[in-house]
DNA sequence: GTGACAATGGACCAGTAGGTCCATTCTGGC
DNA sequence: GCCAGAATGGACCTACTGGTCCATTGTCAC
């Protein structure tokens, strides 16, 4: 990789940003290196002189920098999900996050679902981002099961599993509805579930 | 619209049908008029004679094609969730359609999260199936809260939206990891979720 | 059989996509 | 101030997209 100069990071980054945004907004396909350049005041020289790669490496970019953001969105809960009061402040500030974004979307989702039918393997590091994502639910989940916090035979990747499942359906329903409430819905839901997995076996659990 | 043959409307149905499994495994933009016209053994013109509206008019007929092979996969259950047992039914026979899938993955949801971006109208269509599809639980909720089988305070527009936000987030997870076991724990979950609101608050939970 | 019209094949077109290239202008260490 | 190399502008290229068009072949009611 060629060096950068303190204004070439700036222009790199700012290239990153206008990126994020609107394929967070019109996705992979539907949105253009033209679009970009234009959204950033660039030349076309400039996005392969950062990315040589191309528009995958923007791609693979832009994913990571939009990870972070959300992950950083839902500290300091993420990292300490380890009571249901942290739960709750999680579920909040995930609400709050996405209730603050211009547009509704799941990034990460929608955009792994996108790659996956015509590249694969873009969308496999794409998915490593969610991965990672809901390796955090399951830590958490984790801790509490040694903690004694949730039923001996509770699995905590079945259940960061499911919990993972519904903020990302929520997502997707937000979306295409234009609503919060299906995000909200879909991760009280959630928490029920996951609550009725706590010590004191009241609720009883369907097995299968 | 001009007259079809009964050799017409059987290409035409080849065409639907073979562009449905494309699409469905590549995505909408993912997939060309030319690879659906390989995939099908006819020619340009034929596509167009049989969708004047091009792509769109295309994967509108998809869509329909789609949405009904999934609501048909889950009869009779999906019109009568009336009862706890006909709930356990139906997320067997979702499990059981989607494994039975060649590739993973959501058509709907993904579908319309995809076309937001390019084509909002057409994804206002697209998810207009999603709702009827919703519709189906919500419906089966509201009579069971009819029946008291819920408690009184429980909304069925917002048990709907979780269930089925839990049903897409798992088929997005099951098409990102190549597995069904996202979409298990998510049905699994949401109906667990479901139970809690089910009629006696205190008293015990009835037995399956 | 024949004629109107559906069904089909495939050349063709304009627009746009991602990507390459080279000439020019800036930056910063010396 | 100099100059190697980074930063930038933008013309240009090829592949492929959705879409049009017309000539040919097949179908079927009469």
């Amino acid at each position: 990789m060629a060096m950068l100069t303190s204004k070439g990071t700036a222009t790199r980054a700012r290239i990153v940003e206008a990126a994020t945004d609107l394929v967070l907004a019109r996705g992979v396909g539907g949105t253009s290196l033209n679009d970009i350049r234009a959204g950033t005041g660039t030349s076309k020289s400039q996005l392969f002189h950062y990315f040589p790669g191309g528009k995958r490496d923007l791609v693979r970019a832009l994913a990571g920098l939009q990870t972070e953001r959300v992950l950083d969105a839902q500290r300091p809960f993420l990292d300490t999900l380890d009571t249901w009061e942290a739960w709750d402040g999680w579920r909040d500030s995930v609400v709050a996050h996405y209730s603050s974004q211009p547009s509704w979307g799941c990034p990460i989702g929608a955009m792994t679902s996108e790659l996956i039918g015509s590249d694969p393997v873009l969308a496999a590091e794409v998915a490593g981002h969610m991965d990672r994502w809901r390796g955090y639910l399951q830590a958490g989940l984790t801790r509490m099961l040694a903690a004694g916090r949730l039923r001996a035979d509770a699995d905590p990747e079945t259940l960061a599993l499911a919990t993972f499942a519904s903020l990302q359906g929520g997502l997707l329903l937000a979306q295409s509805m234009q609503s919060a409430k299906p995000l909200e819905a879909a991760l009280d839901a959630a928490l029920i579930a996951l609550r009725s997995a706590a010590q004191p076996p009241s609720a009883r659990r369907r097995a299968r």
